[in-house]
DNA sequence: CTGAAAATAT
DNA sequence: TATATTTTCA
């Protein structure tokens, strides 16, 4: 952050070029390592700056990110030879990416504006080579820190922009980096807050709308992004510029969903802000909940209980007709003590009769959520509100 | 606020 | 193409 700035006025900016010509005339290796660190630091705050718009500058993306990929590739020399001089010729796929990557530097605030929509037809892929590096295999299988969920409760967080915050903090590995290839000493892509800018002017604006990156871990209390809800005024068909970004449900926020769920009685019974009430996370959004519970029941309509008690019915909906009763008290009487899918007292002492034994066949699930269906490869938590 | 469906993003 | 999530609608 304040980095940029001061380091500018130490550092004028060159050329890729350039700069590395000025390193092979230095003599000192451990300054031209130095200087090679502060260079690359420099380009990666300026992606990290750019990430949340690469939809809409792809190139710019992917220039800054072969800058860096070759630099670093250098730095892996300087520090494997640490004399050989260093010399090499970086050309940059295109020409000149400093150039570009200053005025990004200046204005990529005001550069919004102009972004059309229609380029993000490609992304920019981040294919992390990164010279030495390797992966980081698993250190432990799910290193997961239970740290279960949650983006910082920011829900009303208008248009209010948030500040870049340490991005790559507290080394969760959200369970949803689709890709978390390398980290150690690179920064490189990882998280990134949403941070919109205010700028974005209603008035023409060309629908503008995409740009999202979820990633970040649960724990963090990273948040960005808007909810705004414009109101009414006269531009009845304008809607924000940017989507709200995907709440991920990471088995664990899944996990919670479902114990309250099961608290409140049920799919077919509990409400999505009950849920979310009870689930306790914080920038969950009722419309999030409304949403998932929305899929959720779809899917439990559609496998098969496994159960297999009842005729099979893929058709016949269960029939809750007469429990429904239990779903009031739960809510007040009883505060979430058990958090484990037990049952719940099941009214039916007296009269028996009922045919009660239909209903709670649904959930089940497998206790780490996210496996209804498999896929899923792709989940993060994030950012949020 | 809710549930369902349409629209999008992945 | 299928699925996950968001947005829109009633």
């Amino acid at each position: 952050m304040e980095l940029s700035l001061d380091t500018s006025l130490v550092f004028i900016p060159k050329t890729i070029s350039d700069f590395l010509v000025q390193l092979s005339t230095m003599e000192d290796s451990s300054q031209r390592s130095s200087e090679l660190d502060a260079y690359v630091k420099r380009l990666e705050d300026e992606m990290r700056k750019i990430e949340v718009f690469k939809r809409e500058l792809p190139l710019c993306m992917l220039l800054l990110k072969d800058a860096i990929e070759r630099l670093k590739d250098k730095v892996m020399q300087c520090k494997k030879m640490e004399d050989r001089p260093v010399i090499e010729e970086f050309i940059p796929l295109k020409g000149n990416l400093e150039g570009k990557e200053n005025s990004d530097k200046k204005n990529w605030m005001s550069s919004a504006q102009l972004w059309s929509t229609s380029l993000n037809v490609f992304e920019y892929s981040n294919h992390d080579s990164v010279s030495g590096l390797r992966l980081r295999n698993v250190e432990d299988d799910r290193s997961v820190p239970e740290n279960p969920i949650e983006p910082s409760n920011n829900r009303a967080v208008g248009r209010t922009f948030v500040p870049f915050k340490e991005q790559y903090e507290s080394g969760f590995t959200g369970t949803c980096l689709k890709d978390d290839k390398e980290v150690s000493q690179v920064p490189s892509l990882s998280l990134m807050t949403p941070l919109m800018s205010e700028a974005l002017d209603a008035s023409t604006n060309t629908n503008i709308k995409s740009n999202n990156n979820c990633r970040g871990g649960s724990g963090s209390g990273l948040a960005g992004q808007l909810k705004l809800q414009n109101k009414p005024q006269q531009q009845s068909q304008q809607q924000q510029p940017f989507r709200k970004q995907r709440r991920c449900w990471s088995p664990e926020l899944h996990r919670r969903f479902v114990e309250s769920l099961q608290q409140l009685g049920g799919t077919q019974v509990a409400t999505p802000k009950q849920i979310r009430e009870l689930m306790q996370v914080d920038g969950l959004t009722n419309d999030e909940v409304k949403s998932h519970l929305q899929k959720y029941r779809l899917h439990v309509r559609k496998l098969p209980t496994s159960s297999a008690a009842k005729g099979n019915g893929i058709w016949m909906p269960l029939d809750h007709s007469a429990d429904h009763s239990k779903a009031n008290n739960s809510q007040s009487g009883s505060p979430q003590g058990p958090l484990l899918p037990g049952e719940f007292a099941k009214g039916r002492s007296t009269t028996g009769g009922e045919s009660d034994n239909s209903r709670e066949a649904e959930e089940d699930e497998k206790s780490d959520g996210q496996s209804w269906k498999g896929g899923l490869l792709h989940n993060n938590q994030g950012g949020d509100v």
